[in-house]
DNA sequence: TCTCTTTGGTCTGTTGATCGAACCAGAAGG
DNA sequence: CCTTCTGGTTCGATCAACAGACCAAAGAGA
């Protein structure tokens, strides 16, 4: 863990999550996987980061376990059951944030899909508002919201969330 | 909002929390804000952060609405409701934490208690495991958990979080 | 197979954030 | 009024982030 991003004389779990997750730019990189970006070049185009500080990310969410690397040369990068337990706690974050900076209306939402249909919103407290129960990942669709701004910025991953899209899908970028 | 903490080209709630609660230290002051720590001192006897630091987050919190500042001179910080919005994820990470490092040894529990008398022991969901709901923080008591090093840390905010304390009541340091 | 382009990085100099320690003004207590 | 404590500010040193140049290996095309 490099100097400056833990917190050795807290005992409590909290502080533990933030020397994983807690530097800049990590849960953002989480995010996108959650959204289906896989490949370096394409976190590098969705995120404003330089190419050294997403290195070192990258490098240290594999070894927390929380990335695998697949493949040799080019590879891809995809989330761990770990790394999918997070999805609580950033799908707590974005509504927080959207309520917070627009209310009303949110950037982007998650709908509860069952096998092909939808079934539902998903709410504040990560449970859908049509069948009160709290899906998995892999169960969730997710859409620009009303408060999105399509005019922000212009690389592939952002166009190929214009459309609907099932979270840890792969994204199809070109 | 100073450089470097802002993501201004993410059109996304997580983006927009990380601004406000995504740099070192904010996420442990607003923890220890819900266990009832109030006061610059205690703050500082509890994390081992430097004053400067600690100023400049406690300024940057009361400027995003998320503390107020009480009395004039020697004051107290309380958070506003935007901020004790922010529990479930403060939960949440500290239960992703607990079970990411510390399995089956959680180093602080929560307790749903309704008028005086204990429910249950809240899930990794924020929810009561004995009565399904998802208690208000004011409904919240804390305790330290089997997985706490008792033998980390000896100052007065420590030695009082070594009893059950209801979340939010101030925390009383000497 | 050979060449060309793209991908997935590394390296470097500069700027900004964090740190520990010393210092200090105003409030509280006597 | 005097003393102590609280809640900071200031300073120099260290550490991390950034933009941009550079580069080796993988993949695509001829």
């Amino acid at each position: 863990m490099a100097l400056g991003t833990d917190y050795p004389r807290q005992d409590c779990g909290i502080a533990r999550s933030l020397e994983v997750v807690g530097e800049r730019w990590t849960l953002l990189i989480l995010r996108d996987c959650f959204l289906g970006v896989r490949r370096f070049s394409d976190f590098e185009a969705h995120l404003d980061i330089s190419k050294a500080v997403l290195t070192a990310r990258l490098e240290a969410l594999v070894s927390a376990g929380l990335l695998t690397r697949v493949g040799r040369g080019h590879a891809s990068y995809e989330l761990t059951p770990e790394a999918i337990d997070l999805w609580p706690v950033l799908h707590g974050l974005a509504q927080w944030g959207d309520r917070l900076t627009s209310p009303g209306r949110p950037r982007r939402t998650f709908h509860h899909v069952g096998h092909g249909a939808e079934c539902g919103l998903l709410g504040g407290d990560g449970r859908c508002t049509a069948c009160g129960t709290a899906p998995l990942p892999s169960d969730i669709e997710t859409r620009p919201g009303p408060g999105a701004d399509p005019t922000l910025r212009d690389d592939p991953v952002s166009r190929a969330l214009r459309a609907p899209h099932r979270l840890l899908e792969p994204l199809v970028t070109r």
